[in-house]
This record gives C-alpha cells, structure tokens and sequence, in this order.
DNA sequence: TGTCGCCTTGACAACGATGTCAGGGATAGG
DNA sequence: CCTATCCCTGACATCGTTGTCAAGGCGACA
C-alpha cells in the first residue's frame, strides 16, 4: 500500500479509502490510484486491515467433516461454500477421519487464524473446551452430530428415527432375522441408529436376542468382512440394516461374492453414489447434506448478524428411497 | 497476549518467546505464562504474527477445483490436505463449476488472504494474470489441466493418451461406429481426449466422418440427452467413449432407459462411484486423484523450501480399468 | 574483589492496514 | 472582503505479534 501510494503520489490513507470505495474521494485522485494498484498488481493485505478494522471479521469460515472425499462430506462442503461465496467469506476445510486428536488441532488451527465461525463434525467426547471460544462470540454449529458438554446450534438428522423407519420396513416386508451393521459405538450417530434399530424391533414385538449386531465397523472392508460372517452361522439373516454408506457398500460387495444379493434385503443409511443404478438398486434411508450445509452456514451468518437466540437443534428429514434391495422378501425356511 | 502477560506479571515479549518456544526462558516463567494462557484460554493471532514475522508465510493453501463435491475433486483434496497437515497448513477450498468468473474471484480471495501457494484446476483461456503473482513468488501449480499464458508446474494425466487407449480398447474389440461424447470444448483436457480419441481412429484407418461426436456435455442430464439421441438415427453407434465421469454417469443411465447396456459397449474416461459393481461393470481409463494431488502439493512445498528449478510438467498415468462394459463385442448387422 | 560474560527479561519499532482527527482549499453566504 | 462550511487529504496512533537491542542479575574466573 505504501508503494501504490507512493507511485500515485498519495498518501496511504487515501489509497485506503480507494481500495474499499470509501467516500469523498475526487475522481482524479481515484483514477490516479486505482492506475497505480493496476501498475503494481497491488492486492490488499486482509488480515493486516482486519488487525485494526473495527469489527475484526476474517471473513472465513472452518469446516470440520468426516473426510472431504466422502460424498456426503462434500455435499455438507459444497452447501456451505455455496452460501459463504454470496458473503464473500472463504472455506477453510479439514477431514478428521474420525479422530479426536485431529479435532482438536484442526479446531485450534482455526482459532489461531481467527475464523469468523466454525461448522463441526465433531467426534470428541465432549466439546467443552470450546465453551470459552462460544463466549467469546464466535458462532458454533453443530452438523451430523450433535455436541456433548456444550449448547450450541446443531443441525442434523433424525438418526434414531431414520433407523427406524429402515427397521420398520424390513419388518413390514416379513423379515424377522434382521442384522446390524454399525459404525464405531464412540460416534453418537452411530449410537442413535443403533437405538433406533433396536426400538423398532421392541416397538414390533420381535426379540432383539437373536439378532446379529456387529458394530465398530468403519470402512468397507471390516464391513465386508463381517458381513460374510453373518452366513457362517446355522440361520442367517434374512436383511440386513447397514448404517453408514461405507459400510453399506461393505456389505453389497459381500452379498455379491455370496451370491446372495437376490435373496437378502438390505437397507443403508445415507445415500450410495449411483445406489439407483445397481442391481438390485440399493434402498436407502438417505440423508440431506445439501440442506443440513445450508441451514449450518445460515445459521452461522445469521449469528455473526447479531442473532441470539437460544441454541436450536434443526432436525433435517430423512427419506426411504425404495430401489430394490430393501423390498426382498425373507427367504423360504427350510 | 497482553492481557496473558498482564497476569503473569511479565512482558509480552516474554510471552511471546514462551508461545513460540524459543530458548533462555527461566523454567518458572514459563510455567507462569503457561498457566495465564490456560486460565485465559489464549489462542495467539497467527495472522498479526505474520504481518511481522520474517518469514511472511500464513501456512495456508489455496485449492481450486471443479467442485468439492465431485469425487475426483474430493479426493486430490483429500491428498492436498494430508499433504498440508503435515506442515501445519490449513487449505482453502474453492468450487469453480467450470466459470472463468468465478476463478478470478476465488483466486483473488485466496491473495487477498496472502496464501503461501494456489493449486489450481484452471478453466480460464489464459492464466497470465498470475504472472506477477508467480513473480512475486507464490508458488502456482496446476492441476489436471495444464496453465495457458504463463509457465509454471502443472501435475496432469496424459489425456490423449488415455483417450487413445480407451479408443484402441473399443477398436480391438471390433467396434468401428465408436461415438464420442465430451465435455465442453473450452476444457482443456476436453479438447485433449477428444484429439486422442480421433488420432487413435486415424491411426487405426478408421473413418472419422461417419463417427457420432458430441460436445458441450457438462453433467448427466444432457449426457443421458445427447445418448439418447444417438440411438435416433439408421445405424447407432456400437461403443461409447466418453470423457468425464459425470458424462459416463449419463450415458449409464440412457442405456438402461433404452436396454443397450449390454449390447452397446462403453469406455468412460475417469473413474464412476461403485463402477465395478454396476452390470455390466464400468471399463474406465482410470485417473489417480491421490497422486495428482498428493504430488501437486509437494511441488507448492518444494517451490516454498527454494527449489528453483525450471517449471516442470508432472504426467500421472492413467489405467485402464476392464470391468465388462468396455469389453461387449459389436452387435452383428442386419 | 573486580570484571567479564551468559542468561533472562522487557522496551521499542515495525509489519500493513484502518479509525480518528485536524488542516487546507474551494465555495458560498453575509 | 471576511468567515463559515464542506470536501478532500494526510499525519498519527493503533490492532496483535515478532525482531532488535540494551539492561540487569548472577556466577565464574582472574
């Protein structure tokens, strides 16, 4: 700035003021300085003008997900830089595969560069070590998974309620040996499901003793794994509820090396890329990342804006996608 | 940190020589200041930092992709990220959907931010407005499409050469109507496959002319349009090649809509979500994200830690991945 | 015991910008 | 012609941090 300032033969303020259209300025003094900047390609430094600018607004967001190639991270991910871009607020994004050490450091590397608000996935047991960072008026919220030792805005989906609902349609369909496939129990989500499942069966009057419940499963290989050993046992089940989309996609790759995905329902929770397109199509309880990005980054905005309200929990539907593989009737018994 | 200081009793100075780990601080002090940044929650201000420090690096990246919910996208993301965590750098992630606009914008946002290098999937005609930015010495690297106007690293796959192999794949198998669907023309690697793709028929002997080529395709609906509309005329292609995922996604779609998935046959450049589980399964000459990504950033770094050599091109095999489709023999005439 | 040198510490300027404020020139009104 | 007002402009302090430098305290060595 001292440079265009001195090219254009100005002092610094006023360059100041022609960079962020400031007011009473003459028109030859704006013409001379903007042909200055051009010169010299000067581009303004923002997080020097933010040091002294009264609001001390970044303009930059942090974004905590899962991992920035899992396709419903990236929906969450693409949601929010859609509503940060109208505001000309930039993303920062981290993938935390799951781990609490991540959580923190890539929370903390957020903080250190003053983000105006954070949108977390988180996987910590308890988030209250950011209560000081809430207090402080940084804006918190919440997606997928709801906070632990903390209040704070949460945007998410109704997991327990999805779960049944999956549960409820293979029990309508006459199945009656209906395993789980779950995710680690230390991610709420996965937990939620789990209940969900096991309400359902409660609710349907069936036992929930013989049923086949594998969980810890994180990735489509354990997944796979486990799912060959559910028909290493005298009577197999007849569907399975897989909860998550890798570990769905765990479980077809298994059936299709059994032979069995003819025979046994399954449905997933959370989309699968191309679900539609297979064969038998995969029946899903999808979730909506799209939505759960948007409302996440508006809540966001509308905090910085001055709302405040108490926390609100958002419960984004989900919805059973019938394709197929969730619509398989139990098998004959011999 | 005044404020840490304030109630340690000691200067900033000193606190700042705590935070940052340097030597000659009594074991006492330290403890001192340690315990006001706990009891205060401190977080240093890496951007006011920066404005100072010698070194002038904000340990941030600035990433430029199609979109950062396309999974090609997601994962050199994903390998950029973990390449950055390594070296404490957080990365910006920007969606451009393939509007020169908004790369201007996205990239200027990124240097208003002083990120220490951009890696960047370009869909300008030309990059030269970042030469005074590279001569500046932000380190710029390409990535899947190489900088027009303006040299600097770029990490690619060989384009023509992979769409030439896809050719060749469908011509060995005896296909001559082999009918091209593309993305738009002012794609750089869009013009390269579809060269690949007409040299490997001229090579072979094959007439050009009588071939169905399509451009202008950018996403499924107009793909499933375009393929559907190949089947409209007197002799309809006997084999695809199509050149982006999304594309092949279309396609998939409009030959099951008409029932040719099993007699018409189909090589898609880049890979598809589950493509080896669909039936038939996808062939694809396959690109390998990671490394792009992976070693684009390696590069950013390398230019960071002085190497000054000579702007390099970086050229990432492509594979061809034989999962069924590509592999349908041509339909006997009538 | 005096001097030297090392360890520890803090005062101060500076990084690149913006908020505040005051000064100077032009214009209008008395 | 003088003064009040408005417009335009730049000097200066400041944001939170780090680089520089000098000073004070203490032990070691002659």
């Amino acid at each position: 700035m001292r440079h265009v300032a001195a090219l254009a033969g100005v002092g610094v303020k006023t360059v100041s003021r022609v960079i962020n259209g400031e007011p009473n300025v003459s028109a030859a003094t704006i013409a001379k300085v903007e042909a200055a900047a051009r010169t010299l390609d000067y581009q303004p430094d923002l997080h020097a003008g933010n040091l002294r600018r009264a609001d001390g607004r970044t303009r930059t967001l942090g974004l905590l997900v899962g991992s920035v190639d899992n396709p419903f991270s990236g929906a969450v991910h693409r949601a929010v830089e859609d509503a940060a871009l109208a505001r000309g607020v930039s993303v920062f994004a981290s993938s935390l595969d799951d781990d609490p050490d991540r959580e923190q450091e890539a929370v903390s590397a957020f903080l250190r560069r003053r983000v105006d608000g954070l949108i977390l996935t988180t996987i910590s047991e308890s988030q209250a070590y950011l209560a000081p960072e809430l207090r402080r008026g940084t804006p918190v919220v919440f997606v997928d998974r709801e906070p632990a030792g903390l209040t704070s805005d949460a945007v998410v989906s109704d997991n327990s309620d999805g779960a049944a609902l999956a549960t409820r349609h293979l029990l309508e369909h006459g199945h009656r040996r209906i395993a789980y496939l779950g995710d680690r129990h230390d991610i709420q989500t996965a937990r939620e499901r789990h209940r969900g499942y096991l309400d359902e069966l409660g609710r349907a009057g069936v036992s929930t003793r013989g049923q086949q419940v594998v969980e810890g499963l994180h990735d489509e290989a354990t997944s796979r794994a486990a799912t060959l050993a559910l028909f290493d046992v005298p009577n197999p089940p007849t569907a399975i509820f897989s909860s998550q989309n890798l570990v769905t996609i765990g479980v077809i790759r298994a059936l299709r090396e059994l032979g069995r995905q003819h025979d046994t329902a399954l449905v997933g929770f959370d989309d699968v890329p191309l679900g539609d397109l297979l064969e038998p199509g995969v029946t899903v309880v999808a979730q909506n990342p799209q939505a759960i990005g948007r409302i996440a980054a508006e809540r966001v905005f509308a905090r910085l804006d001055g709302d405040a309200s108490v926390a609100a929990r958002t419960i984004v539907p989900t919805r059973l996608l019938e394709r197929g593989s969730g619509e398989i009737a139990p098998r004959a018994e011999g």
